[in-house]
DNA sequence: CGATGCTTTGAACTTGCTCAACCCTTGTGG
DNA sequence: CCACAAGGGTTGAGCAAGTTCAAAGCATCG
């Protein structure tokens, strides 16, 4: 299967950006994560990566484009629980005999490779447990989100994590990232109807404070996010 | 401080019961709690187990009393984002140097241990990594349920986790299990506002689903409750 | 050039919120 | 022993945020 989304040279960059800054990787580190990812594993959008109630099999790297972790109702409702972006890990988990407590969807075409043995590597045990620490951190921040945040809010606050999340990958570029969600999906995201996610995002949109066109989002302005949402002005990223 | 809760010597019950089945603990290792829980620590209700931002000085467990991980927003919004249970692990996580997600405050009166090192007990290893594991995955149920559940199905959903989770600690007598929350803790878990929460909880009381008086909790028709929530009538616990 | 998938708009509707009061139990001090 | 304060729980009425349904606009792609 043929992955477009990025030249095979430079698959591994966002993950060794992300995983090298959170776990302080050395030189052989790195190295090791490169060969991982010289072996990619690719998806189609819409593929299941990881399938709720399955054995995991292998712990994997997400490499390049976006998948999430999703929980569907009977009756059909559906609610994206989280995003993996590249440099996230698949299917880390200490237990013996694990088992997935979500199905995770490709979003995009995606490619990911499977993730070094951290054995005899200090750095990627580091990054392992660092990066798991972050998704959990990020499954709170989704709750409260969901919670207590207007929908207003709610849409503003993930697409600011979406931002840090990139950013730690080093894909952001001049304020701005690839983001090749539909409205449909970032309303399973923010628990809205696509209806009202996409007059909130009109909103945001005529305040100022975000593009979102061709796939790129930018913050435009962080200063009046920020206060939007009541924190304080300059978010520190790690 | 004193604590009125359990019986000293009965203490340890429900995390032994709760971590032994999770990591089929031998007797060494169940001695090894029970040793731990012989050197209780006391906090009052309201009283903050970890501070969200600071340093984890040490791994716990709860013993008894509901203690609750929370968020609360610059302008006094609060949603909890999961009840901790006796059993249940406080401040384990792998990275070095690991600092709180969350802020853990008692709800009740609270007594909890530290933690027994792992080390050289295979069976704590299990049940640590089990435990965590649970703990994602409710995570990953409340953002569910805050997310595409009606009010009604949030709350009815909510009380069959803790059924299930104070099933698994051995605390269930009767169907029936100490639920010592009021109304207002309750909406905060559910992102309810307390009134819509009264109205909804008189609607499953009316239907015969649940019976909630003088700090007991029962799930009347547990069948009725599955089919209520779309799901298999009988879930399996672990 | 039609089909398909995504976005946008309008209007009626519903779920859950807000505000305000009242009730009940429990504990405390005169 | 009563009064009263305090903390839950319960009720009502009006309101607002977000949903539903339905249709139209607009790209892209074979």
């Amino acid at each position: 299967m043929k992955l477009a989304i990025v030249a095979p040279a430079r698959l591994a960059e966002a993950a060794v950006a992300r995983l090298s800054k959170i776990g302080r990787l050395d030189a052989q580190e790195v190295e090791a994560l490169r060969a991982a990812a010289d072996q990619p594993r690719g998806y189609r959008a819409r593929g299941e990566l990881v399938i709720e109630g399955q054995p995991i099999r292998r712990r994997e790297i997400l490499l390049s484009g976006w998948a999430a972790r999703t929980r569907v109702f009977p009756d059909g409702r559906r609610q994206l629980l989280s995003f993996v972006l590249p440099g996230d890990l698949i299917g880390h988990c200490e237990q013996e005999g694990p088992i997935a407590t979500s199905t995770i969807i490709a979003i995009t075409d995606v490619a990911s490779c499977v993730a070094p043995d951290e054995g005899g590597y200090p750095g990627l045990v580091r990054a392992y447990a660092m990066s798991r620490a972050l998704d959990e951190a990020h499954l709170l921040s989704q709750i409260a989100r969901l919670g207590r945040m207007t929908a207003y809010e709610c849409i503003l606050d993930l697409m600011l994590e979406l931002y840090e999340r990139h950013m730690l990958a080093g894909l952001v570029s001049n304020g701005e990232f690839e983001c090749p969600l539909t409205q449909d999906v970032l309303a399973d995201a923010t628990a809205l109807t696509s209806v009202h996610l996409n007059r909130m995002v009109q909103v945001l949109r005529r305040n100022g404070l975000v593009r979102w066109q061709q796939g790129q989002l930018k913050v435009l302005d962080h200063t009046a996010a920020c206060q939007a949402l009541g924190r304080p002005p300059v978010r520190v990223t790690i």
